[in-house]
DNA sequence: TATAAAATTGTTATAATATAACAATGAGAT
DNA sequence: ATCTCATTGTTATATTATAACAATTTTATA
C-alpha cells in the first residue's frame, strides 16, 4: 500500500523524467515512515533491511534527491531527515522542535514576517528560500 | 584595543562569575574579527597561532561557552560560527545568508511572525527559542 | 537491434565535524 | 595550606558527509 507521500513521488518523477529507482523510494519510505526526524546512519541502517550492503553515498543521494525535490526536509539542528507534509512547493519551511520528546512538525505558513520583510528593504537583500527551526515544548509535554 | 563585543563579552563574565580564559578570549576575538561565518577547524587552524598545538575539545569548548551565552551564534546550514550583532538577550535569530558571495547578517527583528504565532496557538506548541535562516543575494551580488 | 549517451548506482577511501573520557592545572574559598 | 570546583590538556574516537571512479541500467538513436 503506498501512502500519499509515496504516490505523489512516484506522479512527481514520472512527469519529471527522473527514475524512480529502488533506493530512492526505499529511503523516501523509510523516511516517511518514521514518526520523528530520522538521522543518516539510520536511514542507512533500515536500507540495510531491503538492499545488500548499501554505503553512506547510497543513502546520502536518495536523501540528497528527494531533498531538492522537497519531499524531504533536512533539520539542521538535529543533522536529520524529515518527509514534507507541506505539498512540495514552497520556498521556506518552519519546523516546531519539541525539546522533550523529540517530536518536530512541520508548520505551514508560506510568508515571511513582515517586520523581516522591512528590513529586508533596507538591506535590499533578495530572499530565495528559507529555514525556520523554532524549539519549545509540544502540548504533549508542557 | 579591545572591540565593543570583546568589552561586552569581559563585563558579562565579570559579572556572572565566569572565568575568561585565554582559549576563551582567543576564540571570540578569532570568530569576532571574521568577516563571514568561520568554521571550528579554521578557528582551530587561527587558534595554533595563539596557543601552543590547541586540540578540537579546546576550540569547542569556547565556542559552546560563547554560543551558550549568545555571544556567538552557530550558522546551522554552514556548520559555521558568527559572532553576535544584535546585543546577548534574544530567543531567536535570524540571518540572511548570500548565496554568492557567502556574507551572512544577522537580523534584527525579535517577533515570530503573525502567521505562525496563530498556528502556534492551535498546536499549543510553546517556543522558547529560534533560528531562522534565509537564504538569497546581498544588494552586493543582485 | 546494436550501440552510444546519459543517468544512476556500487565501491573504496577519506574528509569534515564533533564529542567522550579522564588526567592535569589553576583560581577562589575556607 | 589545602580543598573544591571550574577549566583546560590530551588521547582517542564517534558522527556526518563527500570525492573519485568503476559498473550498471535506462533511454535515445543510428
Amino acid at each position: 500500500m503506498a501512502t500519499l507521500i509515496e504516490k505523489k513521488a512516484e506522479e512527481f518523477c514520472v512527469k519529471n523524467g527522473h527514475r524512480i529507482t529502488e533506493p530512492r523510494f526505499a529511503v523516501l519510505k523509510i523516511i516517511a515512515s518514521s514518526k520523528k526526524p530520522i538521522k543518516a546512519y539510520e536511514i542507512l541502517s533500515e536500507l540495510s533491511k531491503i538492499l545488500k550492503n548499501p554505503k553512506p553515498p547510497t543513502a546520502y543521494r536518495a536523501i540528497e534527491f528527494w531533498q531538492k525535490h522537497n519531499f524531504v526536509h533536512r533539520i539542521e539542528s538535529l543533522n536529520a531527515y524529515m518527509a514534507c507534509s507541506q505539498g512540495h512547493f514552497h520556498r521556506g519551511s518552519q519546523f516546531l522542535i519539541c525539546d522533550d520528546c523529540g517530536k518536530v512538525v512541520e508548520s505551514g505558513f508560506s510568508e515571511l514576517p513582515n517586520s523581516l520583510k522591512k528590513n529586508l528593504l533596507n538591506t535590499t537583500f533578495k530572499p530565495l528560500r528559507w529555514n525556520f527551526e523554532i524549539n519549545g515544548r509540544c502540548n504533549q509535554c508542557s
